[in-house]
RNA sequence: GGGUGGUUAGCUCAGUUGGUUUAGAGCGUCUGGUUUACACCCAGAAGGUCACAGGUUCGACUCCUGUACCACCCACCA
């Protein structure tokens, strides 16, 4: 006999090997079924797995899981990411902090700092891979990628190549983020604002008043702009020069008038401008053709332009200039209270300057990328995709933010001068540039110092990753020939969804988009499922810097098991929302794990009483010696099944998986379990253990497969290589069902109408005893209906008072009961009971009957929608048949 | 400045093109239960003007407009 609490941590791991050992997660590229396909999204190789990677987890696994048992060749691809900027910024601070060495960039040099992060990623990523089995994922293990691989590698400079063939990646001196700290440019991406508040100083620049709160960055502007419709400044004209008293002495200005750059309702109206440090500036800089002169060096420090101020850091000089323009009595005024944002790196922290660096860019306006058929820009090909409906978004709503994003997308830089990532395919040799896979033959090339951007290889991650076998077979091959002659790309490319946090939404997808539909002429998923963020008990953000907001999914598995984990982060979501997930919450999922576990143990106590083996049941012995309630069950199974397996189709994941619960407690357990133990049918009883045990198993896979164990028909194998349910026609029987509503409803009022009075359990109802017993389909259950039922006097329900007529009206559903209790019930008020009743009915009727009739509906709803519409009219009708009956009868 | 989402029971959240929902779940609270699967249980109860104000409709938690608050995203406020 099975133990009375499951235990999750005796089993999952022992049945995670028994699946990994079979084989079962292994996809095969060439079988004829159905690809299903995910390309799991690598995390990053810096550490430990959090909530957000076990939620992506349990989504991926239930995907693939349902996507397997449907029949299909289902293949989760895993792997892991190199995360340049955050490995490397990781390893630095563990080095200055585990070694007491201050620079490791200037200590170990690129080669032996970069072998010093491998080994870190090493053992980091064997930590992933062990907590990734813990949540129970049925990805393909033999597959496994990280975005350092070399066959990733080979796409990486094939892409960076051909998009250079193309014209589409170029170097240029162009304005970037560059974060001081880290020594990197960083994406527009990857720059978090932080609001500051920071005095804001307005000086007296000429006849100007011009407002900043950096004055450091002011030394050499030579620029003042305004709007050309400002009143205020009408006697100025654009290109007009003035002297102006400045910081170190008299400067030669000139005045701009630009209808873009400044908005005439901000502070004074007028500007001057920094092109090397702000970003407007460049563009107009860029526009106008002015000189750009820098000011701050890429340590942070003030330029020899400074004057008495160069070397000094930033935060160091601001007073001091602001003193001296004071001194000069150019200050015009202070506002202490202004806030505004300050720019800082998301992964080094840093606070980001402006800067003007020779970088590589990917050009997302260019039209040169074919496209069906057309010559499209990346830009306008990342909205051909979505727009055209080859990808589909779910929830809908982050098409809008996509759009928007794209909208404002500029140029990618991609150049990072960090040594952990893949290098830049680019070699010089004096004025000689080679960009291609492989070194240039001769002597004195060397190779671009940078490497790319983590998301420039990422964005390769549904096809990198599935070439290699064409890649071992023979390395010469050109990137088109890879991916032809590659059958994991021929059969699992496009991938069918890609499943992950909104928040990656532009960082990742969008790039994905982007990389993929250039790299290869498809799209790289045909659905995006994008998950909430999880948050803690009272709504913050789970974050990594602050351990009391974080919880570890490895703290909570062995306590609640990695199946009640994983339902309580998926049922009760909505995609694209964030969630609170706590203690109790898991708690609760841990309950139902231990409900179904229970509920099986009773299965199997009943079979051992009956002396029937459960592994013999099979279908044959639901024909035979069927119950009322059997059929009933039989019959709301099959409804189940539809149901779930239509949720799960449309990624309504919550949904169907709160079915099967409610499926499984509220009626599986509270009424079939309770019927069964009057009288029981051990093989309906088995059957529909091994049918729920099958639906479930994409949401808790470990119970149900140790549960299936014990009930494994002979012939079969493990649940998760079980073919899915399908609804049998013939087990549906409505009547049935409708006949166990009845009984429910009658015990249920027996019930609260015994708990309103207080009446003993011991008391009879004579009466009611009698109407239970006076139906048919009662007579298997009579024993335990007559324990249930085993109450006081009727004389208590004519006692009622007028507001418990719901309840009595329940008695007076079926005829026969009714026909017992007359004369005992006040009927007038029965009466106006149903009479109200049909006037509702009418009127609902009616509502549906106009629908089906609009033409309109019934050209935009779907087949089935109508179908169900239909269903209800006749439900409703045939209800309305028998309450004018009943009415009939009373009068 | 632009945009998106949220506002439903004490708490956390569902609610699928408006109608069998006189609004649902879990947790919590209260009452009563050791009935031979389960106290990680069973039977009940209390608790909601579905943020607010209008509108459309026979009918609105659901659609439209506006308002308030909260959260997030985007943007070149010097």
């Amino acid at each position: 006999m099975l133990p009375k609490a499951y235990d999750p941590q005796g089993t999952e791991d022992r049945i995670y090997q028994m699946w990994e050992e079979s084989g079962a997660f292994k996809a095969d590229a060439k079988s004829k079924k159905e690809p299903f396909v995910i390309s799991m999204p690598p995390p990053n190789a810096t550490g430990q797995l959090h909530l957000g990677h076990a939620v992506m987890l349990a989504l991926e696994d239930i995907f693939t899981r349902f996507a397997r048992m449907q029949g299909k060749e289902a293949l989760w691809l895993p792997g892991t990411d190199h995360a340049s900027i955050a490995t490397e910024s990781v390893v630095i601070k563990k080095i200055q902090k585990e070694e007491k060495i201050k620079d490791p960039r200037v200590h170990y040099g690129r080669e032996k700092l970069v072998s010093k992060i491998a080994e870190f990623v090493q053992e980091s990523r064997s930590v992933i891979r062990s907590q990734v089995r813990k949540m129970g994922a049925s990805c393909d293990w033999s597959r496994e990628r990280y975005t350092l691989d070399a066959s990733l590698n080979r796409c990486v400079n094939e892409v960076f190549k051909k998009m250079y063939g193309d014209g589409l990646i170029y170097r240029g001196q162009r304005i970037v983020n560059w974060d001081p700290r880290m020594q990197t440019t960083v994406s527009d991406d990857e720059i978090e604002y932080v609001e500051e508040k920071a005095p804001f100083y307005t000086f007296q620049y000429g006849p100007f008043q011009i407002s900043t709160a950096r004055p450091e960055t002011k030394f050499g502007d030579k620029y003042v702009v305004m709007h050309p419709d400002d009143e205020r400044y009408k006697q100025y004209k654009d290109g007009e020069t003035f002297t102006a008293e400045w910081i170190n002495g008299p400067v030669q200005a000139t005045v701009i008038k630009d209808r873009d750059a400044i908005d005439p309702a901000f502070g004074t109206g007028c500007m001057t401008i920094t092109p090397w440090h702000d970003m407007t500036d460049f563009e107009l800089a860029e526009r106008r053709n002015l000189p750009r002169e820098q000011i701050i060096d890429f340590n942070g420090r003030l330029m020899p332009v400074a004057g008495e101020f160069a070397g000094m850091p930033i935060e160091e000089a601001r007073p001091k200039v602001v003193e001296k323009l004071k001194e000069k009595g150019l200050l015009v005024k202070v506002d202490e209270n202004y806030v505004h944002r300050i720019a800082v790196s998301y992964r080094g922290k840093g606070v980001v300057e402006p800067q003007i660096k020779e970088q590589w860019f990917i050009d997302v306006n260019k039209p040169v990328v074919e496209w069906k058929k057309k010559k499209l820009s990346l830009k306008q090909v990342m909205q051909d995709v979505i727009r055209s409906k080859d990808i589909q978004i779910i929830p809908e709503r982050f098409e809008k933010v996509y759009f928007h994003w794209i909208d404002n997308l500029r140029d990618w830089c991609v150049s990072r001068q960090i040594w952990w990532g893949h290098r830049i395919p680019v070699w010089y040799k004096g004025e000689e540039k080679h960009v291609g896979i492989d070194p240039p033959q001769g002597l004195g090339w060397t190779q671009d110092p940078d490497t790319l951007d983590t998301w420039f290889s990422s964005g390769l991650w549904t096809w990198s990753t599935l070439i290699d076998h064409a890649l071992a077979a023979d390395p010469s091959l050109s990137l088109e020939d890879l991916l032809r002659k590659s059958p994991d790309f021929q059969k699992f490319h496009p991938t069918t969804v890609m499943e992950t946090g909104y928040d990656i939404l532009f960082f990742w997808v969008a790039r994905m988009i982007l990389m993929t539909t250039y790299g290869t002429g498809q799209i790289p998923f045909r659905h995006v499922y994008l998950h909430g963020l999880v948050r803690t008990r009272d709504g913050k953000k789970m974050s990594k810097s602050d351990p009391a907001t974080t919880i570890d999914p490895l703290e909570i598995i062995p306590k609640y098991g990695a199946d009640a984990l994983r339902l309580s982060m998926i049922v009760g979501q909505s995609p694209g929302n964030d969630f609170r997930l706590y203690d109790e919450k898991i708690a609760g999922y841990r309950n139902f794990v231990n409900k179904l576990w229970n509920a099986s143990r009773f299965v199997l106590l009943q079979c051992e009483k009956a002396d029937i083996d459960p592994k013999v049941v099979n279908g044959q012995q639901l024909t035979v010696n069927l119950s009322v309630a059997d059929r009933a069950l039989l019959s709301s199974l099959q409804r189940l099944i539809e149901d779930v397996t239509q949720g799960l189709k449309e990624y309504r994941l919550s949904e169907a998986g709160e079915r099967v619960y409610s499926f499984v407690w509220d009626y599986f357990c509270d009424w079939y379990l309770e019927f069964s133990k009057g009288e029981s049918n051990p093989a309906v009883l088995v059957h529909a253990l091994r049918t729920i045990v099958h639906l479930l198993h994409p949401y808790c896979p470990f119970v149900t497969e140790e549960i299936w164990a014990s009930i494994t028909p002979k012939g079969s194998g493990l649940l998760i290589r079980e073919p899915w349910p399908t609804v049998e026609k013939k087990l549906v029987d409505r009547e049935a069902e409708e006949q166990l509503q009845l009984l429910i409803d009658v015990i249920s009022s027996i019930r609260s109408l015994c708990a309103e009075y207080g009446v003993a359990p011991e008391a009879k109802i004579p009466a009611a005893v009698h109407a239970v017993k006076s139906g048919d389909f009662l007579t298997k259950h009579q024993a335990h209906v007559l324990r249930l039922a085993n109450v006081s006097e009727l004389s208590i329900v004519s006692k009622a008072p007028a507001h418990r007529h719901g309840v009595v009206s329940t008695f007076l559903k079926g005829v026969d009961i009714h026909l017992s209790l007359e004369g005992v019930v006040d009927l007038t008020k029965v009466k106006g009971n149903m009479e109200a009743e049909r006037v509702q009915l009418q009127k609902f009727l009616a509502g549906v009957q106009a629908k089906l009739s609009n033409e309109q509906f019934i050209a935009r709803a779907k087949p089935e929608v109508v179908e169900t519409e239909k269903q209800k009219l006749k439900d409703a009708e045939a209800k309305l048949a028998k309450i004018e009956e009943r009415l009939k009868a009373l009068s």
